[in-house]
DNA sequence: CCGGTCACCTGAGTGC
DNA sequence: TGCACTCAGGTGACCG
């Protein structure tokens, strides 16, 4: 479901809500939602205080500090992942619908005082590591630089070095780490690069063009919280990007810099939209 | 290295 | 109403 600027919005939600709480006790409702022995991932976080969370590409990073020394638990939404607050459920109570895992959190009011994972497809995941395993973790994940701080020169260099379609290459979390459909798609939009261009064409005044727009789609998709199409929500609400998407699930209407029809057709496995008469293969 | 397809899951929407 | 079918913001495995 969520691409960069979800799980931002997702990220300091939790971070303001849950961060600087200790977790009271854990519990798995669906065991494959945990990467792992789902009983060794509750044991390792219950008593831990959770120092930050913060982004990292799609994934959320909380920085735990346990009994058993400084660890982390990450989480990846995948489609439909969320955190909402509710009632740590007692023995024998039931869960709220499409919950997976709780954590009972200090000092929040009886009622709010849990923090449920919640995944309709199940696709998410949450582990647990110890410094080492989370390094090693880090460095077989191999994710590329953040979008939003890469340099022009890196982003350049590592588009310059793939031979795949520019859609397929910004959606590689290798190349570079959060953007996913609707972020790729409005950036190519806005710099009027085609989905299809063979991502080593690119020169590099178009590099630099395409971070800059993507940048700035970025930051205001930040400032509106996300975008909400189907059920994204953070711990503190939904958010109103879809209402600026210029292309995104918008084909057949008209295209917002030349009027032409906008299309739809799958590029890299994913439905992409854009716009036929204005987003170039490549000037270089 | 690259592209295509499927798998992982469930629910919403559409057309008959 | 019901059923069959398609589609969904992600990613990893497999195949040619």
């Amino acid at each position: 479901m969520p691409e960069l600027p979800e799980v931002q919005t997702i990220a300091s939600d939790l971070d303001d809500i849950v961060g600087g709480r200790r977790i009271i006790q854990a519990a798995v409702a669906y065991p494959k939602i945990v990467a792992g022995d789902s009983r060794r991932f509750v044991d390792f976080v219950s008593g831990a205080k959770i120092e930050k969370v913060e982004r990292f590409g799609k994934w959320i990073r909380f920085g735990l500090a346990g009994p058993a020394g400084p660890a982390a638990m990450l989480a990846h939404l995948k489609m439909t992942g969320q955190f909402q607050l509710g009632a740590w459920p007692e023995e024998g109570r039931a869960w709220p619908a499409h919950c997976h895992a709780a954590f009972q959190l200090s000092g929040l009011p009886p009622g709010q005082d849990a923090l449920f994972y919640r995944d309709i497809r199940k696709f998410g995941r949450l582990r647990a590591f110890d410094p080492g395993e989370l390094e090693e973790f880090l460095r077989a994940l191999a994710q590329g630089p953040d979008p939003l701080t890469v340099s022009p020169d890196e982003f350049h260099r590592r588009l310059s070095a793939r031979r795949g379609r520019l859609k397929a290459v910004l959606l590689d979390q290798g190349c570079v780490s959060g953007l996913g459909n609707i972020y790729v798609d409005e950036s190519l939009f806005a710099a009027g690069l085609s989905p299809l261009a063979a991502a080593d064409s690119l020169s590099r005044a178009e590099t630099d063009l395409l971070l800059k727009e993507a940048r700035r789609i970025l930051k205001a998709a930040i400032e509106a919280r996300g975008s909400t199409t189907s059920n994204y929500k953070g711990l503190k609400g939904g958010g109103s990007f879809q209402l600026a998407h210029q292309v995104y699930g918008r084909a057949g209407e008209p295209c917002p810099k030349c009027g032409a029809a906008l299309t739809r057709r799958v590029v890299a496995g994913r439905t992409t939209h854009y716009c036929p008469h204005c987003q170039k293969v490549s000037a270089k």
